[in-house]
DNA sequence: CACATTGATCTGTGATCACAAGAATGCAAT
DNA sequence: ATTGCATTCTTGTGATCACAGATCAATGTG
């Protein structure tokens, strides 16, 4: 595609005005395509199940197959895809299982996370969770589900970056990447019912920071199990019946 | 280098008699190579901060530089190689705070792995880990350090699989393919003084094996943390002078 | 009309070529 | 002898071609 395409490097394909970006974060082509991808698995922009294929992706990015096949071969390697047997690759299909693998996982790692950050905890780090916080109070007064989603996963990395881990950070990235359709799914339940927000926004954010003001490292484990299991009790509750959960 | 190599697929790679295998796991060459160099990184064939690069390693096995890519990307993609801003590949290199970090990331995810297994666990289950620990006696009798390691990471394993959760049992793999290197530098230190191999050999196990006996969880979680931060311990202790630590 | 077979097509995989950006090396000038 | 510059080489990256196996549709046969 894209005309006489044997240059590389620059240009060449985002026409979204990225040049002043482009200078800076200096990535490959293979790298924007990954994040590309990534982030349209995790906002549930592909359905569960759904096949996928190469030279089908490459065309609609505008590149040729080669950065498509290493992004992809990273995402099935984070498991945000899936490879079949019969050589075709698709989104992981749901199934209420795995759903409460990856909660029980987060719960525990992440928890464990926010049990470290409050052991390190520097006024710095903590002004940055709280103003997160803040951010996710206003994106919920303003009934502006993505907004909302996206300043509470500000909001948690802030904390896992506090914890001083980056092993941890990096796991739990993963664990979030592959939670990705399933919160999908929860957002697109919310924006059915925005005045659910105000109720289930805020989880046990308060009882986190208090946690964390304190360097109770204890307390703010426990708050954030009790975060992260609700969220999912929530889901199953609301969210499940919009998933074409297959059990 | 593998003569007029236009073929793919079969062949033309290990000479190795795996004819019988292969025809069991009929593995891209990708994957074979993935496979291949994740071994020899986390055997500690490769130092740490050691450099290689595509066509080095391609030459080596016999192959283009074409699967090499995509194996090289998997690995730096779970992180058991690095890529420098400079455009070249590496070993990670050691750090006493990357070792702690890796291991308190263990001894919390595996440590909760074995709860699972305990509430979960099964005769058929319970036998595979009582068996794994019997081939690790007999290893320890004989003073075969590999044959421990490997035992040892089999018995680590069946309890992890017996947890019943696919995401717990990839993200310890992640962790356990991350170590590698330190746990090359631990067989090498034990290489020395394999006396050592009875006291610190079965570390917990025989705690992790009444534990799941008894199906008590919090007992096995217990002695899967103490199995894990001892075994660091007498790492720091014993295996680091033999390591390339820059702290 | 139901079912097996065959042909076309699509898909992932491997090899090869081309290119740009660093790194390394050699040479020359002070 | 040291420093500055230019050339060469190496390396990752992208594009393209070739190939094998699977899928699927169309077709022919009972």
């Amino acid at each position: 595609m894209a005309g006489a395409a044997t240059r590389q490097g620059e240009g060449e394909v985002g026409d979204l005005g990225a040049a002043r970006l482009a200078r800076l974060g200096n990535d490959s082509l293979q790298e924007r395509v990954y994040q590309e991808l990534r982030r349209a698995i995790s906002s549930g922009r592909y359905g569960s199940g759904e096949v996928v294929t190469i030279r089908g992706l490459a065309e609609m990015l505008g590149t040729s197959p080669m950065p498509v096949r290493e992004a992809v071969r990273r995402l099935v390697q984070d498991r945000s895809l899936e490879m079949l047997p019969n050589r075709s690759m698709r989104v992981p299909v749901m199934s209420s299982d795995r759903f409460m693998q990856l909660t029980d996982a987060r719960a525990v790692i992440e928890g464990h996370a926010a049990f470290r950050a409050a052991q390190a905890m520097t006024d710095r780090g903590f002004d940055a969770i709280r103003d997160a916080n803040d951010r996710m109070g206003l994106a919920i007064r303003q009934l502006d589900v993505t907004g909302v989603v996206d300043a509470n996963r500000e909001f948690h990395f802030e904390i896992y970056k506090a914890s001083g881990s980056e092993v941890l950070l990096s796991v739990i990235d993963t664990l979030w990447q592959q939670s990705g359709p399933y919160l999908a799914v929860l957002l697109r339940a919310l924006s059915a019912t925005p005045e659910a927000l105000p109720t289930v926004g805020f989880g046990h954010h308060f009882d986190l920071l208090a946690a964390f003001a304190a360097r109770d490292a204890a307390a703010a484990h426990k708050a954030m199990d009790d975060d992260i299991r609700d969220a999912a009790d929530w889901y199953v509750k609301h969210g499940r019946a919009a998933a074409g959960h297959n059990d």
